[in-house]
DNA sequence: TATTAGCACTACCATCTAATGAGTGCTAAA
DNA sequence: TTTAGCACTCATTAGATGGTAGTGCTAATA
């Protein structure tokens, strides 16, 4: 009865156990627990017996659902924020919960409508889509939102150019396929005319073209251990030049969005823990390993609360996913939000944004 | 005995009345109201009669001020929040105090060490440099800060390239002397082949290369206005694609960071303006509207509360000035903050961070 | 045996009250 | 012109209070 969902690192860990206690939680006290998540999703208020004994479908004594609380609060799904105080989820309960959805919601129609991505009428490039997207997003999750910029490492080479700016300075123009155009400046030591310059890239381009950032970091180290001699000059030059065009140095963009929503976010607001909430989006190289790390595997990954390696988004959940172009997986897109927030909801949000998003990609690639 | 400090829009208008009434403060009503306002910046709450005799230098018993201060709130310089609470400064008052500044500090030399900016040992580029600015200048402040990236009119062309994408899409590549690298797409109706755009690009390096995109405007449209058919086919669709190609269609980029500061900084933390704060920053037009007009003077430009056209700024102050490199003025870097800021310090960083950015711009411009 | 009703108990919350204190304005004296 | 003194205002704080929503436990019930 496991939903699709990828479990969080944590999670994936500890999932016997999990899974063990899944089976002792009765039909009853799962659609109790379930109840009191979706209760406290809507009003981020602790659930008391009496209310969920009203909303819940069912006709269970007060009494009764005391009992069953109770006995789940002894197993960690919930706990108290004093003692006369209802009942709130743990993150344990979160991550019961969202294994416990069988399937995506689909995004209501009405949503549907409005993630659509206009910039592409524009002359726009593909970084102008993900701004477009990331701000989407967070209008309408009311969170924060993350998108990482293609990987330049994945993506295959259309073009590349070389400008003499100086007379050790050259600026290298990469294009990829993806239609990311990225620009850095390396320094030689020997002075190279434009001309000459225009030759090795022609070449580096015959060469290279289509194939992936990878694969000509792997050529030219080829070139490299061969025998040097055996090349003429501007083939060696060429290679030279090459190996530092071609280097990876720019550890990879990250758009983010709505920062400002997690604050005004009722559920944040009350536990102020917005400080280290802040400090992780000014790090930005920790939520890019996440982000990073769910373009390796299929589907929508789901981090809460406390299943994050980073100790400051323990206080918040991340749902992620990759978006891609007919050839290769790009980057991931996702939502950063309360632990207590509607991951029924986010995820068909996130899930369909990294649909449009691939589409739209896929549709101004280079191909 | 006036500042340097240019006036913000609002008080160049009401100037003469301004300097009516700061004629008419006696000296020691001026001494009273920097008074208040250092203290007032100082500590963010009412000042009263009391306090103020202690802290201010000469003595003056607590009832004098008070007759002073009564004076000074009918001349519309403070005001009180309620009946038996001391006195605050209006922005009339700031504007008094910010124009009675005779020169700007100078930055400790302990900050001037914290303001560097070490990117330049990277290859890294113009924006990556601007980024860097900007989160220094926010972290050092602990407001927010706003760059804007050199505007593409002013600065001059060091190449430009014409990739073909697919038969009706071409993707320009503009590089600028100043050292940005812009792209965009432009759309095509007849085909051309890679070597036909090699050959229309270098034209059109030749032909413009060290002009102004501005004045390649005007040179490609004087083109146009002329007969056109004395001109062989290379030049005539050269003219055409370079018509568009240099169309200025993006609307300028402009970096932010720091947002947060202001929503702990304890004077926005109580007058809740925060929300229409974060709807000017998330609109971006009008701030960009402001650091524009910044580029067009020189100087530290002052904008305080009130005077600002844009009224969801209408409860800060901004604080701008124009960065450069040896050609040109390129855009402007400033601080966002409360009115209450400590505006002598806050301009000598924004004055020396300027200075520093343009330096290292210089440094790294293609000339 | 599982469920429910009843009851005592707890802790938060909003409201009220009174006391405090920092501040003012005004008047009269220096 | 300056200052001392006094009455007054109003925000803030601390206690006290009643109400409310919740719990746990026990005994009765189906």
């Amino acid at each position: 009865m496991h939903g699709d969902f990828l479990l969080g690192k944590k999670a994936a860990v500890t999932g016997k156990r999990e899974l063990l206690e899944d089976s002792v939680l009765d039909e009853r006290a799962q659609l109790v627990l379930n109840s009191i998540i979706e209760n406290y999703i809507q009003s981020s208020e602790p659930i008391g017996s009496r209310t969920l004994s009203k909303s819940i479908g069912v006709t269970l004594s007060p009494a009764t659902i005391r009992n069953i609380m109770s006995d789940l609060a002894e197993l960690g799904f919930l706990i108290q924020t004093h003692t006369s105080a209802g009942r709130v989820p743990t993150d344990k309960a979160y991550r019961f919960y969202v294994n416990s959805l069988s399937a995506p919601s689909s995004v209501p129609e009405q949503i549907k409508q409005k993630i659509t991505l206009v910039s592409t009428e524009l002359g726009m490039q593909v970084e102008g889509i993900l701004a477009e997207a990331v701000h989407m997003l967070a209008d309408l999750t009311k969170f924060a939102c993350v998108v990482s910029t293609p990987k330049a490492s994945v993506s295959r080479l259309q073009r590349i150019e070389l400008i003499k700016i100086s007379e050790d300075r050259i600026l290298v123009i990469l294009v990829t396929k993806a239609g990311v155009v990225r620009d850095k400046i390396i320094f030689v030591k020997d002075s190279h005319s434009q001309d000459f310059l225009n030759s090795v890239a022609s070449f580096l381009n015959e060469k290279f073209k289509n194939h992936s950032m990878q694969e000509i970091r792997e050529k030219i180290h080829q070139y490299l251990v061969d025998d040097r001699n055996r090349y003429h000059d501007l083939l060696a030059q060429a290679v030279r030049l090459g190996k530092k065009a071609f280097e990876l140095n720019n550890p990879g963009e990250m758009l983010i969005h709505g920062q400002m929503n997690l604050l005004l976010d009722s559920h944040f607001h009350k536990q102020s823990s917005v400080r280290s909430l802040i400090d992780a989006f000014d790090q930005k190289s920790e939520i890019m390993k996440i982000l990073d790390d769910s373009m390796r595997q299929k589907g929508v990954h789901i981090f809460i609360g406390i299943e994050n390696d980073f100790e400051q988004l323990q206080g918040c959940s991340l749902i992620m996913t990759s978006y891609r172009n007919n050839q290769n997986v790009l980057g991931s897109i996702g939502v950063v939000g309360p632990t207590s927030m509607d991951y029924k909801r986010i995820i068909s949000m996130v899930e369909y944004t990294a649909k449009i998003l691939s589409e739209t990609i896929t549709e101004r690639s280079y191909d």
